[in-house]
DNA sequence: CTGAAAGCGCTTACAG
DNA sequence: CTGAAAGCGCTTACAG
């Protein structure tokens, strides 16, 4: 691979590098004489050439990268479209995004480390995802550079964050419910001390007040977010009251109340109607009936945060003071094939 | 953010750059006092510190970066672990990794677009994965720089190439059920014509003849790898034959075959065993029996990739000349709860 | 309208 | 054992 770079361009054109940085990079109030920007389009062309980025960087102090830290990139599907998102939106801008998987077991010290090798690429902004939403505290050289929060909070305001609207989600799945006729409702908790765990009991409890239905602590209860200890709460809960609905934490719970429902011989949706949350693809579409649940807006949170930190470090503007509010982005219903209206009483 | 650079170095140490340069990099050949040493390393550490990495890429022609180009990098937690395995591959030997997601509908002239902008990067090398395995054709420009194949092969034998070893994770699978005591064995198969369709095809046909087996081909289907497809099949072939076990092309067709088998009476692994093929977590680990399935080595390929391009590109080595034969990487028995030795005949 | 020259922060022959 | 100087490939005042 022969390398051609700007001064091959200014050679064939017949002009200085001056003003093929000129006519390349349309500089503003730069007068150059048409017939002199065509040829030097036309050499550049001739020549492919494309700037190195890496001198373009050096001499602008801008690197044009991103950085992305995230948990977990490998065990949840979600990572992957924090990453989409991001990647996308940079690519739209002209930037390109850097990944670093973070290591395992939250150790702060080693978080500080892939920080500083992202500050040592001299990335324009770095991006700070963890794998599910929570509140944690930052690595201090994290404000050494223009940096947001995705999926996390961090209690000072000190960084903008953007977090799913987990009430909202919440919302929306049980309204639905509602809407289809159902009083008696179900609620299969989480009992992780997280903000999703209150966020969508919140939710819940607005629709019922909504509805003018009243709370029935006897109908939700609350295990470890996974299919074995969602099967043995709805097996509980299904055993002994008589919900005809049930809104889950999450599409891994709904799957063990899938299977509760069928060893009690409850047919979904007709005796039984069920709402997830998470939209897993994988779950939510194969369980059978497919699983209407609620679709977490990671794509978008990997956009936003995209697009925000390009706004702290773009020409001219300034960087925002803080203290900062989460942003909270919808959790839309993802209607499937779950929810029916109760049988008649 | 104050930036301390190589030159605040030298003045605090009283030295040149030259040397600060020589003792941070622990250049060869070349005696540096040892109290000098000491000093130097003082007063990075003081300063905190670390080198501009686009300066040195510039200046040594070597970016530290390599790029990693995924098909659909959200739609499958396979991309995630190639990336974790790239990723992590990377950050042993000191490089970053740069992430694109390419863009859908397999459009090679997209491809060559995301490319270009990786070698403008001044990527040391490109990966490139695909969202399964498969033959494909690369764009061009991929040979103007080290470059490897992640789950993908292509006919010319011009890149090195990682796949996995489908065969063999066949073989694995069937043995571990004929060892059960199984003999009359299903298989259902995806009906694409793709490496892993045949590949396992073939480790099942080759378990059949060293246990003597007789292929029967009304226990062979194929169908749309899915579980809606695999549900159909299975009930098909359980219905008419009686296969005491089922080897799945993938999770995805074992959750229709469990649901299958469920509607028929059949209990798991009692009655019937059943093996997968991918391992995706979220399935396998959930079905109830949770499923003794086949992985695929995708964080493996990851770190295989990583290596062979550094080997490509390493100081004193030789960018190997090729034709390359695909390096196949093996694919793992991961035994659970859904196979068990046949009833009594 | 166009170009000569300095400089981004490093590394690396080369000289002493 | 240590340092002065050139140069990686660009951009950007500045001058004309």
């Amino acid at each position: 691979m022969t390398t051609v770079g700007i001064r091959d361009v200014a050679r064939l054109a017949g002009v200085s590098v001056t003003t093929v940085s000129h006519v390349l990079n349309e500089t503003p109030h730069t007068r150059v004489a048409d017939e002199t920007r065509d040829r030097v389009r036309d050499a550049a062309a001739t020549l492919g050439y494309g700037p190195n980025l890496v001198a373009q960087a050096l001499r602008t102090r801008r690197s044009g990268l991103v950085g992305l830290l995230s948990e977990e990139i490998a065990t949840t599907p979600h990572a992957g479209r924090i990453i989409l998102g991001a990647q996308e939106a940079a690519r739209a801008h002209g930037l390109t995004l850097v990944i670093v998987s973070a290591e395992r077991g939250n150790n702060a010290e080693a978080h500080r480390a892939d920080i500083q090798a992202l500050l040592d690429r001299q990335v324009d902004a770095v991006l700070y995802a963890t794998m599910y939403h929570r509140n944690i505290a930052v690595p201090a050289n994290l404000v050494d550079v223009p940096a947001v929060l995705i999926d996390a909070t961090e209690g000072t305001g000190a960084l903008p964050s953007v977090v799913p609207d987990e009430r909202g989600g919440a919302v929306a799945a049980v309204r639905h419910l509602a809407e289809a006729g159902h009083r008696r409702i179900a609620f299969l908790n989480n009992d992780d001390d997280v903000p999703a765990t209150h966020g969508r009991l919140a939710g819940y409890r607005q629709v019922l007040s909504e509805y003018g239905i009243p709370f029935d602590e006897l109908l939700v209860g609350a295990s470890p977010s996974e299919p074995a200890e969602g099967y043995a709460l709805a097996k509980e809960i299904l055993s002994l009251q008589r919900p005809t609905a049930v809104f889950c934490y999450n599409d891994r719970m709904a799957m063990g109340a899938y299977r509760a429902a069928r060893e009690l011989g409850l047919s979904i949706p007709d005796d039984l109607s069920i709402v997830g949350f998470d939209n897993q693809e994988i779950i939510a579409a194969n369980l059978f009936p497919a699983l209407t649940t609620v679709a977490l807006p990671h794509y978008e949170m990997g956009v936003w945060a995209l697009e925000t930190a390009i706004g702290m470090f773009a020409d001219g503007a300034e960087r925002p003071p803080g203290p900062f509010e989460p942003v909270l982005l919808p959790c839309p219903l993802v209607p499937r094939d779950s929810v029916a209206p109760p049988r008649q009483p």
